[in-house]
DNA sequence: TGAGAACCGCACTCGAAGTACAGTACTCAT
DNA sequence: ATGAGTACTGTACTTCGAGTGCGGTTCTCA
């Protein structure tokens, strides 16, 4: 997922403690995921962790920070693909809903889980500037969605009235709740398979078939 | 939201125990959810507790089956509702489906959350019946979802090659993916506009607009 | 080669989770 | 009215993890 460049030592123990800690907190959430196991698996002392991270909300920030990056990462090279191979706006879409279905769906052990989700599901647990980071990561997936559909809709008129916004939410929706639905049935075919019927509502709607 | 009969005193402090504890846990998760706070709120001591749960994972457990409980007497009476409004099947659901936003987009402060979401978030921290529960929830969801479409689908044939099952876990799928959206954004309104994205699909799948 | 980066070791404080058990007050059927 | 549950209270205790402080050590790289 992370780009593979060189990282100092100090870059690497950070990363390694970043993917441990989001592991064990998409499985048991922040405030049951100690100190004290992350650095039994990462193998370091508790003196190491506070010397990358000031303290367990620091953690908590870096790991958003870092999974939200991550996801743009994704999510800008399967635009790029997309756009690659088709210079239409609607079809170059569906094919990055394509390529977003194959990918969540080739994950070996399925998706590991939305941080994001997870820690609108501890809010309290958070300072306010965490809490701010998981609502702008949703504005602008709105944003950077709805661009696409405005781009759509001027060359396709919609067959139904409808409000691109919601239908930019729509995906972010669909992807949360897959992923709810595909570790709750232990069967990571939901996600992509969700992410397609999300693909056939856009199809329809600019389309009609 | 619960059916109000005669509760017992013991009932009525266990329901209240569970309505607190419920609320605390969607906002930071069970782990974080002290049991000291929860005693504290409904005005009771330690043992009182102890007395109506044996342990926290049984809090768990009958939180979860309190929840799923409530869920369904309120599915069951959009149900009957829609029922009583249209004998058509496709026309039932769509009505059912409004019915369901408007009743999402009136809560006050925006819908809790949703438990079984949260519970999926954590996995690690229940018992293995605890889980199979959230498992057999998002089943029986589209089991019941499933019926609706089955019975429609006789009756519309559907405009594309769609599966059914895939459209009614895009229900659950919608519903929890806006939950999150909403609490994220700050937004109540936008899990019934959601819910009115899925309604959008379904009319197009079988009435093509 | 030396200065900073990246740790280790240890010894704490503090608070909260969870357990155990004995005792008490209330309630309701007979 | 009374005794058998029901529905608690009070207290005392163990355990565990977050977080702090600080001195020492080992690497890494310019």
């Amino acid at each position: 997922m992370a780009s593979v460049q060189t990282l100092s030592k100090g870059e690497q123990t950070r990363e390694r403690i970043l993917a441990i800690a989001q592991d064990a907190v998409l499985h048991k959430g922040f405030a049951a995921t100690s100190i004290d196991e992350i650095i039994c698996e990462a193998g370091i002392t508790k003196s190491g962790f506070f010397y990358h991270f000031r303290d367990k909300n620091d953690l908590a920030k870096s790991l958003l920070l870092r999974y939200l990056d991550n996801e743009w990462t994704v999510f800008d090279r399967l635009f790029k693909q997309a756009d690659e191979l088709s210079d239409d706006p609607l079809h170059s879409y569906l094919i990055f809903l394509k390529l977003f279905a194959d990918v969540m769906g080739d994950l070996p052990n399925g998706h590991p889980g939305c941080l994001v989700a997870s820690y609108v599901y501890q809010d309290y647990l958070f300072s306010q500037d965490v809490r701010d980071m998981t609502t702008e990561g949703h504005r602008i997936w709105r944003r950077r969605f709805r661009e696409r559909l405005d781009r759509i809709a001027e060359r396709y008129p919609p067959r139904i009235e409808v409000s691109l916004d919601d239908m930019a939410d729509m995906l972010s929706s669909v992807a949360d709740g897959g992923i709810i639905l595909s570790k709750s049935l232990h069967d990571p075919q939901v996600l992509p398979r969700q992410i397609m019927q999300y693909r056939n509502y856009v199809k329809l709607v600019f389309l009609g078939n």
